[in-house]
DNA sequence: CCCTTGACCGACCGAGCGTCCGGTCTATAA
DNA sequence: TTATAGACCGGACGCTCGGTCGGTCAAGGG
């Protein structure tokens, strides 16, 4: 009998915390179930009774991991009232110093990287982009019913963004020494204004 | 004394593609030396006689991936007239069925992945972008020559280019049934339309 | 005909890994 | 107080893999 009933989610929260952790600075293939045992402050067996193999931890990692990214994103997106402003300002992704960046990218890559050929993985990353494309179909619709933009598929165009963010993103992360910060952020507006160019109605004056 | 002095490179070709064609179907992490010296009809110490190490082994074969690559995309864009449709069209990229497209993609994030920590794969990747970058460049000064395009910096468009490039195709690849062909191409052409407009000259009648 | 050289073999080693499992401890129920 | 169940421990097991190393064989030089 647990003494206390969320005993359970309380650990399995420590473990991912853990798991999440020792993924950022060793990554999917370096991180071994030892590692993170002792990063949870627990023995591989305790370890094992929340989770009965590796690959169910990590899966559970990445879910938890891309939950508060986008807690954060949304936050933030929240602060902004414009919706062309909202669609341009993802400039707290290029935050090279930021923990939540300087490890996230590296975890997006492996998954990445294992859903190359891993069908479960590729569920994962279609989620992962589902909730971009989600956020970004909002401001889109916020945008149109603003009398902002003129009609346009949301879903379709969101995704259009989403992944040039993306790619943008992979260079700067990757390649810094040939894609600065300034690069970077100029690319993704710039792009992202030409594509948005045709339904942006001209405000009245 | 060998009795072809060329048997090294051959051999080393030989391996070479016998590690692309094993990473193609297990990928990175699970490809193994005894794998790929079995593709390469050799055993693992005639393998080890000719790579030091594994490490070795797989940048060499990922460099001859992109030598591949490239050898390809150029030949394909000779054959294209117009510089603004040389940008436009590497619809070759978007073949699902062809087999270099099938595992090259996996390949790509492979190398991706491990750069996320490595900083010797992290110039391989800086590599294989600039070889797109200087025929992306080459491509928009062609078109600044022929008068087709108003005066522009090559380079940092040929990044942005090749990034949303890379980014829209892993949408496609990674997530299909999200992202259609159809979608795909689109979204480039979108794309690197909004951005070169400025600088497209009207053609004269 | 022997000796050297280099290509190549494949059994083996040792490290590292995920998983399993017998056991211990603690808290509740009887 | 005793019994029981679940939480957790940590060593052992089995396996895989990269790298090594003594050896074989064929070709050419002396």
């Amino acid at each position: 009998m647990p003494p206390i009933p969320e005993l359970e989610e309380i650990r399995r929260k420590q473990i991912i915390d853990a798991t999440l952790l020792t993924l950022s600075h060793k990554g999917y293939a370096k991180a071994t179930m030892a590692e993170i045992a002792a990063a949870a402050n627990m023995s591989k067996g305790g370890l094992a009774h929340y989770f009965q193999s590796k690959q169910e931890l990590f899966k559970a990692a990445f879910t938890e991991f891309y939950r508060l990214i986008f807690d954060r994103v949304e936050r933030e997106a929240d602060l902004i009232d414009d919706p062309l402003d909202k669609l341009l300002g993802f400039e707290s992704l290029f935050a090279a110093d930021d923990p939540d960046v300087e490890w996230g990218y590296p975890l997006l890559f492996d998954c990445m990287s294992v859903a190359g050929r891993d069908p479960e993985y590729r569920t994962l990353f279609s989620r992962w982009v589902d909730n971009w494309v989600v956020l970004l179909s909002r401001i889109i619709r916020e945008g149109m019913d603003a009398g902002l933009f003129s009609p346009l598929e949301p879903e379709p165009m969101a995704r259009t963004i989403s992944a040039i963010y993306q790619g943008v993103a992979t260079r700067w992360f990757l390649a810094p020494e040939d894609h600065s910060y300034e690069w970077a952020f100029h690319s993704y507006q710039t792009a992202i204004r030409g594509l948005m160019a045709p339904y942006i109605i001209a405000n009245q004056p």
